[in-house]
DNA sequence: TTGTATGCGTTATCAC
DNA sequence: GTGATAACGCATACAA
């Protein structure tokens, strides 16, 4: 870049009237170019796109007019007579959650590479009417395909949209409400290999943790699949629903007098919950109890840590997500039934053999 | 901490019944409403609008023709004519990272509290054509007011966008490069406190980590002021540069071999591996040396992780950028020379008085 | 090589 | 109350 000369300042005294930046002066058209240019339109336009047909003169004409006015050719005017420039609508729930945020950075990275740009809106947990109104902003923007990621938006809305747009659920099985919208999520029987792991380990007697069903039904799913797996084994077990107002150390304490001697918790939050309360407690972990975790992402999959959890595979499952929605904009054939990735265990320091009684 | 939503869900389903899915046909536009409707564009126009002067039989004709024809507006076009004043564009790096998460979250409470619709594209570490396409994005969608919130957006593209839309910087110090974009960022003097928290315990030789400066400048100025202050106080210091490629476990025993008591992480991250590498080599935390991380994000804040950090104030950030955005678009007075917020010092288990030699 | 005219989808300004 | 028509900013056949 070249330094500017100090007439960029506004010397003609259009004195901002309070905003010390970007005062919101009209912006500069391309009509504006093309007249400081002394050119017509397509020709300013032509040079612009730095397509052939124009003269050496009249190129450098234009692109000082552009210098000098600061012009940004305005986005919006060119789609709208050029076909659509591949934009594809992020529907997320508040990335605040390192599950969300993974799945976006996997998102865009994959429509990166597809050529895509990426727009995304949050849907955190707002009523169903804002959630409507946040897609259809999506749809406005005439987003070529739209992927949501979010747990919290009601059926009716996904229909309605996904009868517009091409639309892809990740992270949640749709098939229940919406048979015919494709998805992609874990496998239900991720959770089952943590099963294997305890009972491996001799471990006769298993809590699982969960949040409620409705506001979490796929944990739900893949909880209901432990426990049946858990009974076949003829282990022991109960499901303790935790919420935000859970007291852990109550609850460590009563499930160690009760004999558990495994906690898989339904996230990886709630296993440091129950790993601080058993320290609380005295309570020596792997020793007297073993704690596992789930999801495996930053920091909570580091050696430091310590962790026993079940990775799941944000990066797969965005990676997916876009190869679906890829596949319906060209309106090539999508598998039904939607699309199930598995997710890797890993084993660390918090959980081990069961203790002898 | 309570338990947070791990993978995402679906809602309980109601009313299976199918809908279409993927149907490639160009979109409906406002001329098919009124076609279908039998009326003219205009009269369609006002009816979409809800606006007044529309009898209520046309009304609900092309009422009943928008949903046959699953036709959503174009906001696209729309803004074309008429600025859409209602859209807050956010430009994150990679909602990956925590500190970007927590920061877009906030800033979603903050603008929807306002009544602001927000779109964000994320700018993760693309070369600088890239990103500027990105941000044409936002800027081309007509935004009232966008927010940066990546430190890898070269200065020219944030002049040429800030003439064009009122635009905030959070997280970095713009002053520098562009004097006249208003800024919010942490308050520069934040690792002061870990200093001073470490002085306090007696601690005579202190390393600090940091990664390049080119690719955090803010904490580039955070670490130099933290020397600085080491330097009054005459404790030995020294910085060490951390990548990807850093082994840890040689680090920190050289580190240890050199009389270092203090470590004190350019983030929580880098924390987490100085301590992994500390365990390795068989020396006590706190005991043979203390480590500090920042950022102090979830879960780096529970107590059963034990770390002493720092934590930066994300919502406050947050807040406060949308606060200034807002008083841009409506052409207030804003802060010259930027907002900055302070954080939090967390004290926890890896900390404590420095050895006595 | 350059300019003219037209269309993209929507809203706004007029007449009627 | 309603419907032509002109912007909005840009790209592009089509002429010249």
């Amino acid at each position: 870049m070249s330094p500017m000369p100090s007439s960029a300042d506004s010397p003609d005294g259009v004195s901002p009237s309070g905003g010390s930046q970007g005062d919101p002066q009209k912006a500069s058209t391309i009509r504006d170019v093309a007249l400081a240019a002394g050119v017509s339109k397509s020709t300013a336009s032509r040079a612009l796109l730095g397509q052939p047909g124009v003269s050496r003169a009249n190129l450098e004409k234009v692109q000082r007019a552009i210098e000098q006015l600061d012009f940004v050719p305005n986005q919006i005017a060119r789609s709208l007579s050029v076909p659509s420039p591949a934009t594809l609508g992020l529907f997320l729930r508040s990335a605040e959650y390192p599950f969300y945020g993974h799945l976006a950075k996997g998102f865009a990275a994959e429509a990166g590479v597809r050529g895509y740009e990426v727009l995304s809106v949050s849907s955190f947990d707002q009523p169903d009417d804002a959630n409507y109104q946040s897609l259809m902003v999506l749809a406005g923007l005439r987003a070529a395909g739209i992927v949501v990621a979010s747990p919290v938006v009601d059926p009716l809305t996904i229909r309605r949209v996904a009868a517009r747009v091409p639309l892809v659920l990740v992270g949640q099985m749709g098939q229940a409400s919406n048979p015919d919208v494709p998805f992609v999520a874990p496998d239900p029987d991720d959770g089952v290999v943590l099963i294997e792991h305890v009972a491996a380990l001799g471990h006769t007697s298993v809590a699982l943790t969960a949040v409620s069903p409705e506001h979490s039904p796929t944990q739900w799913v893949r909880i209901q699949r432990m426990r049946s797996h858990l009974e076949d084994r003829g282990i022991r077990n109960r499901i303790v629903t935790i919420g935000p107002e859970t007291n852990f150390v109550d609850l460590v304490s009563e499930l160690h007098k009760a004999a558990v001697t495994a906690v898989l918790c339904n996230n990886d939050f709630a296993a440091l919950d129950v790993l601080a309360a058993a320290a609380h407690l005295g309570l020596s972990v792997p020793g007297d109890l073993s704690v596992a975790g789930f999801d495996g992402l930053p920091p909570f999959d580091h050696v430091a840590v310590g962790l026993t959890t079940f990775r799941v595979p944000t990066a797969g499952l965005a990676a997916a997500a876009v190869d679906l929605v890829h596949k319906l904009i060209r309106d090539e054939e999508v598998e039904r039934g939607g699309v199930f990735i598995p997710g890797e265990l890993l084993i660390s320091r918090t959980t081990g053999p069961a203790p002898a009684r």
